[in-house]
DNA sequence: CATACCATACTTGTATACAAGTATACCATG
DNA sequence: CATGGTATACTTGTATACAAGTATGGTATG
């Protein structure tokens, strides 16, 4: 597990949450891991109540489970939780987009038109690392131009389960197909076209095909079933 | 506020939560309300922390709101909040309900099939207060036979912003109306016919369509902006 | 009277203490 | 050796104490 420093203004609670997040993202907490709520706030230098607040936040997502008087564990790979994050992802961006294309000022256009951009230069340059964040805030602002972006942040957490998944797979999509993909949902919203627009986030979205019997394969004790 | 009481199996966190949900969503928590977490926690027979927990839970759907130091308040009606719970259920519902068309069986068919015609009974009985409940177990249902029942649950606290807006308007649905549409839906399950289905759950959201002008300018004191 | 100050009584955030249940290793007993 | 009981060291759930910030009302001062 990895420790991160906690910024000055951010709360214990906020700080924990934000740690177990990200190490249960990148695999650096296994599924399956024990998580105590002494051990953690002693590493992260908090007491009980806040790292508690932030494991039970996470038990609600069902990234944690909690057995009372046991233990906390990392949730194991649910291919059904897998599956139902999936599938809120594809039929959220697909009626987010087309929202967007509907709701789209030119505020809006300069926001995408930003990151697209900046994607566009930083794979000519080969610096492929900084594509990662880019390609979540690409997302993200479609959802604020739709006026959508609570719902983006309430299914957040869960696609934890659909995104640790991806990080486990071999298969890397190729950065340059993610922000030509990006490109042509930019041009499609700017031309208001609904049904082009949503097509292109279904076929971006088939990029992260997840090849389950072969992480299964691999790494079997991570899976519930 | 009502205060209900504990069930004997309940963690002092889940009643808490429990009342709060309950209250917020029948108004009889107004919004604006301030809420104490001292004043709560005696009013439950609780300590400050498991209400504590409830609150935080309550915070992150934006049904509550903490200004650290200051207080917290049950949330003023926000127009974006319900606008994005309504899209959210509504695109949700649709999909749902098609991917149940596929994933029918036997048992499903009696599920759904034993609560339409609870709700036909009590219908034709005039005991309609009954209905409500069955009413809200159909949907969850559905999202059961789809496999999608994370979704729901995930949703569910979400939707108390398009509920409780919902419990302020006058203009009631008839309840014959929300029956049959349900007996449709089963039908159009049953069928396999996915568009029917889909146009039927659009049509069935569309009955509870919500004035706000009118809500509005009664209370103007619940709302945000 | 108006204003600045300050004590006070709140609020939530965090830390710690205690309660109650569970798993395990060890030891006594058959 | 096998088995059952038990002390022990964990776990999370709940209660309480303390820290730090905020709003308010009263009071002293100009």
């Amino acid at each position: 597990m990895k420790i991160y420093s906690k910024f000055s203004r951010e709360t214990a609670r906020d700080y924990a949450l934000r740690v177990l997040k990200e190490n249960i993202l990148s695999l650096d907490l296994k599924p399956g891991t024990a998580i105590s709520e002494n051990e953690l706030s002693a590493e992260l230098n908090l007491s009980r109540t806040p790292v508690r607040e932030a494991i039970i936040e996470l038990a609600k997502a069902y990234l944690i489970e909690i057995y009372p008087q046991r233990g906390s564990f990392v949730s194991l790979i649910d291919p059904k939780m897998v599956e139902e994050a999936r599938f809120l992802r594809k039929i959220t961006d697909i009626a987010v987009i087309k929202t967007a294309c509907d709701e789209i000022d030119e505020d809006g256009i300069a926001l995408l038109e930003d990151n697209v951009s900046l994607q566009e230069y930083y794979l000519s340059k080969g610096m492929t690392d900084k594509i990662f964040e880019l390609d979540n805030q690409f997302h993200k602002n479609i959802y604020v131009v739709a006026k959508k972006d609570i719902i983006y942040e309430i299914h957040s957490t869960l696609m934890i389960h659909f995104d640790r998944v991806r990080n486990l797979s071999v298969a890397t999509v190729k950065d340059f197909k993610v922000v030509g993909d990006h490109r042509k949902m930019l041009e499609a919203i700017k031309a208001g076209d609904k049904e082009t627009a949503a097509e292109l986030v279904d076929k971006h979205l088939g990029r992260y095909q997840i090849d389950e019997k072969e992480i299964r394969s691999k790494k079997p004790e991570y899976f519930k079933v």
